[in-house]
This record gives C-alpha cells, sequence and structure tokens, in this order.
DNA sequence: TTAAACCCGACTAAATTGGTCGTGTTTAGG
DNA sequence: CCTAAACACGACCAATTTAGTCGGGTTTAA
C-alpha cells in the first residue's frame, strides 16, 4: 500500500543515529542494530549499501564503523530510499522505458503519471535527513 | 520500491476511460478490460470496490454498466488509492496505532513520518482524474 | 426465460520483501 | 605477527504482499 520497506526504515534510523553521534566517533552496525532491536545481519548490509553509494563513510578493521559521509542538510530522503529500494517508480512505465506492460499502445495513464512520478520525486527530495532529526518542525514543503 | 500496485494502475485507466465516455452511455467491465489487455476478473473486482466505496456508479442487469459517480475534478488520486490498496502509510507507524514494530520505546522515525505521511496524502489529494485525464497540463502542485 | 452484466468470496501463483548464513577482507592492539 | 572486531559480499530461505483465477451468486433488459 504504497509503503516504504522495512530496509528503507532500518536506514533512517541509522543514518539519524550516526547524525547524533559526536563528532570524531564511529557507529558500528551491531551496536546500532542493538538499540534499536533491528537485526543485526540485515542492518550490515544496509550500511554496506549505504556507504558503497557514498552517503555514509566506512571506517575498516577491529574499531571501525560508520560515520555520514555528508551533512544532514545534504542527505535526500529520496537518495536514501533510492540506495536501499533501487529506482522509485509510482509505476513502472516510468523507471523503465519501453515500459514492459501488456497495454503497450493503449496506455494512456503512462505520460501523466511521468509528471506525477517527477513531483514526488521533487517532494522526497525536499526532505533531508537534517529535517528528519529535527521532527519535520518548520518544514512547509513548497512546490514551484 | 514505492510502486502503485497493478490493481490501481488498471482502476486509474478504467476511471480515465470512464470519463471519457460519452455521457448517457455505460461502460462495461469486460469491454474496457478488452481494451487496455486487462485481466477481466481482475478489472470486474477493482471496479467493484470503486463503486461500493462511491467513485462509481453501477448500473445492474443486462446492458448494464459503470459510470462516475462524481465529476472527474472530485476524484482525488489519494481516493482512488485508499479505495483499492487500502490506507496508505509510508510507515506502517503511521497507520495503525500503537504501531506493532519492536522498535516501539526507541523508534526515532514515526513522529517525523507522521509529518511526511501528512504531506504525501496532500500531495495525492491535490491530484485529479481530471488532472489525470489532462495528462497532467499546467498541474502546479504548491503547498501551503 | 435467457443472457448479459454486476457482485462476492475463496483460492492459487508469482513477485517482492525480510531476514539468515557462510565466507572473505581489513586493521587496531596485544 | 596473531587475534578479534569490524566491514564486505553473495547465496539462500521464509514470510508477506500482489496478481490473477475460479465458481458460485443476483439483477434486469429484451
Amino acid at each position: 500500500m504504497l509503503r516504504i520497506s522495512k530496509k528503507s526504515e532500518y536506514g533512517i534510523m541509522a543514518l539519524k543515529h550516526l547524525l547524533n553521534q559526536p563528532a570524531g566517533t564511529f557507529g558500528r552496525a551491531k551496536e546500532i542494530a542493538d538499540i534499536y532491536s533491528i537485526p543485526s545481519e540485515a542492518l550490515a548490509k544496509i550500511l554496506q549499501t549505504l556507504a558503497r553509494k557514498g552517503i555514509l563513510k566506512s571506517i575498516q578493521g577491529a574499531r571501525g564503523g560508520y560515520v555520514l559521509a555528508k551533512s544532514g542538510d545534504n542527505i535526500k530522503l529520496s537518495e536514501i530510499i533510492e540506495c536501499i529500494e533501487g529506482p522509485v517508480g509510482i509505476v513502472d512505465c516510468v523507471t523503465s522505458e519501453p515500459c514492459g506492460c501488456v497495454q503497450i499502445d493503449n496506455c494512456t495513464i503512462s505520460d501523466p503519471f511521468r509528471v506525477i512520478q517527477e513531483q514526488f520525486m521533487i517532494f522526497l527530495s525536499r526532505i533531508s535527513l537534517l529535517d528528519i532529526n529535527n521532527e519535520m518542525e518548520m518544514r512547509q514543503v513548497s512546490w514551484q
């Protein structure tokens, strides 16, 4: 029902936690997983993906961990979700071109949905990790 | 990946078709399904749901069919999706209270996401069937 | 009376999501 | 230089959700 996946939820919790991490210290996957009762293997994989895509920086070896690779207001919700779940597409037609759907010639909704998709991505990209951390206070998403 | 379900897609195609139906005529499930290559049983069920929730009016018996129960600009995308897929919740915490998640006391994201959810619903409720029919021309979603 | 249509719930199959496991690789610290 | 703590990765299984099917109804125009 148009829901963000558990993986994204976990990722966002972890990112928020890392944002509040004292400067100079690292967050470890296991530790974060324990705090929020997240299966640690699952969180580990999520953090690895976030690191691979440049949202987190990983420090290898014993006493290693993760830190944010950029400032909280530069990490957008759209980015986090796309990183963890793959390309967001309100409808299939929007991400894959040509869309593999059977409607092909008769698909009357792919054009309007391309516009909706675009506006939805703007919506998501206007929300930053910092906003989420501040409980969305004072956020009036403005449009155009 | 944050996608509208096939059922909603089918429903929207059918609604758009019905919007363009000559006044006084009905659209039949089988007929619409054929045009857009939608499995007819599936579409039938979707149209039944839309009728039950008051978005469509059904005409029973032979030579029956469906017509829109209200004008195109009064049918909102939020309404259609909620009707077909059930309550939209970006995260579970938002729809069910209390949320059944294990994070319970330590869930740091449910509050901000309640706000995001609210804004997302506004986003969806500003898009009408008429907008979709007009290929979203001239639609600048404005926010607050 | 019949056939065309809506109506409804139960069921199955396919796809996606959520979570686990095993095996590496890197590196601080003893 | 060894060990343990941590990241990295891919393969796999389980649970849930979505998609689609089927077999019955009921209503009504012709």
